[in-house]
DNA sequence: ACTAATGTCCTTTTT
DNA sequence: GGACATTAGT
């Protein structure tokens, strides 16, 4: 009552939420449904702690994206300048790029390089292809597991903490005739990274535990911060638990929200017990729970509870809502994917005829490839959208060579980018670039000597100009996008003849350029880059103008933490939603559920489930005919439909028409059109 | 010895 | 369209 006098802001709080925000001593672990205003309890509670006088240099905030970080300290701010009060550098992001801010700073103290470079996924798998074929284990009877799959498992052992062996037995049953030559091999991915200054993603998050959880490093850095809020805490891992326990200090508090329905990633070792053990883990933590629920309709959450009361295991009660009555949700079956595009860009029309603009629906489903037709079917009609999710920008191949050139400049030790660079020339192939990259190692790493490498005379020129353009990236005092242009010219030549459509190339890199011109250092440029890849393409287009709009696409992943007027479920059928990739076990079938209730969640008043019947051009996992079935997880007593009959005509099957004779004249004519 | 091209199989979610 | 193995070509 005494704050709320001081502060008024806390007014627009209930009572749950506030007891959070103006929480005193002592660990506190919220217990958050979906739409309990749980982005907005963190947003208040910084704004609460720098209000009180905390300093906000001395607070960190560990969120699952950069941009949720960023929208709650926009969010945080807005509350605090009522007061008259600038909110200052709240330390805020993901794990991921606060630990290799902390290591850059102190990579001496780890006995680390301060010049390392961070490896993302693909180059970590690259490296476990290179040295996979260097250890001689490729080429055998038995299939050796691809680079991917080691990595993976390398990543799970890691990640999990856990043993090779077990978690061979556990998730690589197929791979466990294996185990010694995988150790073996992690064994000199260890090495290589070392001498090649590498870090991967996994030890950015091992490193810093290592560091907070040193008997004299660790309460050092601990005593650096007042409070470490986590947010998405059933999606953290063990190392991040351990990073947290590490930075417990004497004088400062931990403050973790997070919702045990909506963990969906324990692919990559997520571990659900984190939030539920937390108060074993910190002694004296205080539990609070936030059940009422701001976003959704009644009849959406209703029907989103009936779909959690599914799950076998489960902790937080059902919601309810805060919004009263609305529209219930659809259940519309679609005769094939083309009757679901219609269906959905229709009600889309409709909507926004009364009134929700574009950017207020979005169109959810489980795995990026499953919006192709639709995109191309909003395009066909001049519809606008942006694309959230499995994007994979970075892992372009003109992208990647391009990045690979500054890599160089930036850690000359740094073979696979060497060795992406060298392969690029014409007559260098993977034992010319090996050798390649020896002669640089004898003149000491310096990147120039790659000009007087004596290589095949078809790359002779290049090579000389590759040496000239990385004195120039080294010599120089360039910004990053003045670097990208030098590195483009470069580079442009060879596009033309490695692939098949260089304009389209050629504009990324323009793109590239774009995101480029945003930072001072080419060092931030690329860790940002890596950390924080454009993850729609709302990111790589340029500024918005203040008229336009545009529809939401996005992987259920992806739409994690947003919520929409009109959500459109799609693809709703067993196979894709539970995916047929995780249908083994009944963990993954657990989770495939949390994922569907994620996505129902999203909606504020009206929610779509689709699902088309038959599918063309896709093998259909479980009815092997072209007929799919509605997802295991939506049956008409979850989701109680109003429109039971299918939408759209199939076109009729004419193969039968033609004989065999007929059409092959047919496509003879078609062939010789122009003879 | 090395590179370039061809053929076959598989295709989730992301820091 | 990518990963990987195999084959053709220099």
């Amino acid at each position: 009552m005494e704050d709320i006098q001081r502060f008024p802001w806390l007014a627009e709080l209930n009572p749950n939420q506030r007891a959070a925000v103006t929480y005193g001593e002592g660990p506190l672990l919220v217990v958050a449904g979906a739409g309990t205003g749980k982005t907005r309890t963190l947003a208040y509670r910084v704004a609460y702690l720098v209000s009180i006088g905390v300093d906000p240099g001395r607070i960190l905030l560990l969120t699952f994206t950069r941009r949720a970080a960023q929208d709650m300290l926009t969010r945080a701010a807005a509350i605090t300048s009522r007061t008259g009060l600038a909110l200052g550098n709240v330390w805020g992001g993901t794990f991921h790029s606060v630990a290799h801010r902390l290591l850059r700073t102190n990579a001496k103290s780890m006995g680390l390089s301060p010049q390392f470079t961070v490896l993302d996924e693909t180059d970590a798998a690259e490296l476990m292809g290179l040295l996979r074929a260097e250890l001689g284990f490729t080429g055998g009877a038995r299939r050796f597991p691809r680079k991917s799959t080691c990595l993976n498992i390398y990543s799970r052992c890691v990640n999990a903490e856990l043993p090779l062996p077990d978690v061979l037995g556990r998730h690589y049953p197929w791979c466990a005739n294996w185990e010694d030559e995988l150790k073996k091999l992690f064994r000199h991915y260890e090495r290589r990274k070392h001498s090649g200054r590498l870090l991967d993603f996994d030890d950015l998050l091992v490193y810093w535990a290592e560091l907070a959880t040193h008997p004299r490093l660790g309460p050092r850095l601990a005593e650096r911060f007042d409070h470490v809020l986590v947010d998405e805490y059933q999606d953290t891992n063990v190392v991040q638990a351990r990073i947290l326990r590490g930075m417990r200090g004497e004088g400062n508090s931990i403050m973790v929200v997070g919702d045990d329905a909506q963990s969906i990633y324990s692919f990559r070792a997520a571990e659900v017990r984190n939030m539920l053990d937390f108060p074993v883990q910190f002694p004296n933590t205080t539990v609070m729970t936030l059940e009422e629920n701001y976003r959704s309709k009644t009849p959406i959450l209703e029907t989103t509870n009936r779909l959690i009361a599914q799950a076998r295991e489960r902790y937080t009660k059902d919601l309810w809502s805060a919004r009263g009555e609305g529209a219930r949700p659809q259940l519309v079956t679609c005769v094939d994917e083309h009757a679901q595009d219609d269906y959905v860009i229709a009600r889309v029309l409709e909507h926004w005829e009364q009134g929700t603009p574009l950017r207020d629906q979005a169109i959810l489903f489980r795995a990026s490839h499953l919006s192709a037709s639709l995109e191309v079917e909003l395009g066909r009609r001049g519809i606008p959208f942006h694309k959230y999710g499995g994007l994979r920008f970075l892992e372009n191949a003109h992208i990647k060579d391009v990045l690979a050139i500054l890599r160089i400049a930036e850690n000359a030790r740094d073979e696979l980018a060497w060795l992406r660079v060298l392969k690029l020339l014409e007559g260098i192939g993977d034992a010319t670039a090996a050798a390649a990259l020896r002669h640089v190692a004898a003149a000491g790493y310096d990147p120039r000597s790659i000009s007087t490498y004596n290589g095949p005379s078809s790359a002779r020129e290049h090579l000389h100009n590759l040496g000239l353009l990385l004195a120039d990236l080294l010599e120089t005092d360039q910004l990053p996008a003045a670097q990208l242009s030098r590195v483009r010219g470069y580079y442009e030549p060879l596009l033309e003849k490695l692939y098949e459509q260089p304009e389209v190339r050629s504009r990324d890199l323009a793109s590239l350029e774009q995101i480029a011109s945003g930072f001072r250092s080419r060092q931030r440029f690329l860790v940002e880059l890596q950390l924080d890849p454009p993850n729609s393409t709302s990111d790589l287009a340029g500024p918005p103008h203040l008229d336009d709009d545009w529809l939401i696409l996005s992987t259920i992943h992806s739409a994690k933490g947003g919520e929409w007027d009109v959500v459109y479920l799609v693809h709703a059928a067993d196979g894709f939603l539970p995916s047929d990739m995780a249908c083994g076990s009944e963990e993954e079938l657990e989770e495939e559920l949390r994922v569907a209730y994620v996505a129902l969640t999203r909606a504020r008043d009206y929610l779509y489930v689709l699902w088309p019947l038959r599918y063309y051009y896709r093998r259909v996992p479980s009815s092997g005919h072209g007929y799919a079935q509605l997802s295991r997880f939506m049956s008409s007593e979850v989701v109680q439909t109003m429109e039971p009959k299918a939408h759209g005509v199939a076109p009729e099957d004419l193969s039968d028409v033609l004989s065999t004779a007929e059409q092959a004249d047919l496509t003879a004519r078609m062939r010789s059109r122009w003879d």
